[in-house]
DNA sequence: CTTATGACCTGCAAGC
DNA sequence: TGCTTGCAGGTCATAA
């Protein structure tokens, strides 16, 4: 479910629950996702201090006083809550974390279960050190260490529709399938047009429509459609009613009145603009 | 190496 | 009132 503007939106919202606090006790109250790292038991970081509250891409990780990080990734279902101590468990409760607050607690709920909390190692990537479970992924648009010039060389050599491209964390992370849908919508490229037959204008184009939609979607706390993604407070964000291509199937396109297409690839729903977002005959890749 | 596919899980809504 | 089918914000292992 939350992609980067709305991990971000969770993340600055735990940010004062957690920052410089010690972690009185942390426990697994029922195991989430098998995808959980097995590198070491969670209650092994407790009495550990938190120092920063970081993100990747859709990862959270809680920088620590030790050589470990406690890594968390909410898949599509999963959420942290701030909640009273004393408050029933919910359905879906797996971790319970207490950084000392009299009253409140840190719940971590996941429906689906491919979220995850988990202690992991640090390794070392550009002089930075981080958890070995994102050590892979690329930066985020936001990220200092974002390169265009070298994501739009990537890009040129990829034989692949461009909408899974924009979605291979490898790549570039943080973009979901929201958000790519409304990039592309935006940028007026169709979803299945070859990474590589794109001009190096339409790459940039895409970028800035990717990083545009995420700025405007965070000012809004994110995408919520139910009650699946929400703040620590419960809050839902606002961005749903500013989509413009995304779970608008049959709904006129705000630009041109076509009707949003929705088609399916690569196991995921696409949305488009059949008029504004053309694709090109296949032509094959340049030669020469 | 690259790219494509389906598995993982729960719950809801729509159609019969 | 069931039952079945399809769908959902993501990632990963495996196959080709």
């Amino acid at each position: 479910m939350p992609e980067l503007p709305e991990v971000e939106t969770v993340r600055r919202g735990l940010e004062p629950w957690v920052k410089g606090k010690k972690i009185k006790s942390i426990e697994m109250v029922h195991k989430g996702g098998n995808r959980s790292s097995t590198f070491a038991p969670i209650t092994t970081v407790q009495d550990a201090r938190i120092l920063e509250l970081k993100r990747r891409g859709k990862f959270l990780w809680f920088q620590l006083n030790r050589d470990l990080a406690l890594v968390a990734h909410l898949g599509m279902s999963g959420q942290f809550l701030i909640q009273p101590k004393k408050a029933d468990d919910e359905k879906h409760l797996r971790v319970r974390i207490d950084c000392g607050d009299r009253k409140k607690e840190i719940r971590f709920i996941d429906q689906r279960t491919f979220g995850w909390v988990a202690i992991d190692e640090l390794v070392e990537v550009d002089g930075e050190w981080i958890p070995r479970s994102f050590a892979r992924i690329a930066p985020d648009i936001f990220d200092p260490k974002f390169d265009a010039k070298k994501l739009i060389r990537k890009i040129a050599n990829k034989k692949s529709a461009i909408k899974r491209v924009l979605l291979d964390q490898t790549v570039m992370s943080g973009v979901g399938n929201i958000y790519a849908d409304e990039s592309l919508w935006r940028a007026r490229i169709h979803p299945e047009r070859m990474a590589n037959t794109l001009s190096e204008d339409e790459v940039k184009t895409l970028l800035s429509s990717v990083k545009k939609v995420m700025t405007k979607a965070l000012k809004q706390g994110g995408t919520s459609f139910d009650a699946l993604y929400i703040n620590v407070n419960g809050e839902s964000g606002y961005f749903a009613v500013e989509l413009e291509a995304y779970g608008r199937e049959d709904e006129p396109c705000s630009r041109c009145g076509s009707f949003i297409r929705r088609i399916v690839f690569g196991n995921r729903s696409s949305h488009f603009c059949p008029n504004c977002q053309k694709n090109l005959k296949k032509s094959g890749a340049k030669r020469g």
